[in-house]
DNA sequence: AGAATGACGTATG
DNA sequence: GCATACGCCATTC
């Protein structure tokens, strides 16, 4: 088992209730911004959605992966909705508010956070 | 063992 | 602003 993978589930694993992460930051985390598919890809090889809460994964849009996630979209919403997610649409979660940051808790940063500038650095 | 592929994201045209 | 191309690296066939 690659590192990359367990990683990637490890953070996943970590990802407190009621926060979502997405692929692109997970993959920054570890030190690849650009591997952010592989993220994805570590936990569909990995598919343990009793340790890895897929759902609590998304895209940079706040969208989920409901062909992927465990149980379907429903459940998806359901387990979201449940956790305190805050939904925009039946499909977006509202990532500026439900976006997992362990980093925000040491910089302390407004949510004026520039994700663009981050990402092109 | 080698080729193909794949849950994203950014850059460029 | 939308469409297409590329990069990244591991997993799978």
């Amino acid at each position: 088992m690659a590192e990359f993978s367990e990683r990637v589930l490890d953070i996943v694993k970590q990802i407190p209730r009621g926060k979502v992460a997405s692929y692109g930051q997970i993959a920054r985390m570890m030190g690849s911004p650009r591997s952010a598919r592989y993220v994805g890809y570590a936990l569909r090889g990995n598919h343990d959605p009793i340790v890895i809460p897929c759902h609590r994964v998304v895209f940079k849009d706040g969208r989920i992966c409901e062909g992927y996630a465990f149980g379907g979209p429903e459940v998806q919403r359901a387990l979201l909705e449940d956790e305190g997610v805050a939904f925009l649409d039946d499909m977006h979660i509202d990532m500026d508010a439900c976006l997992w940051q362990p980093e925000a808790d040491r910089l302390s940063r407004p949510p004026d956070i520039d994700w663009e500038k981050e990402m092109g650095l």
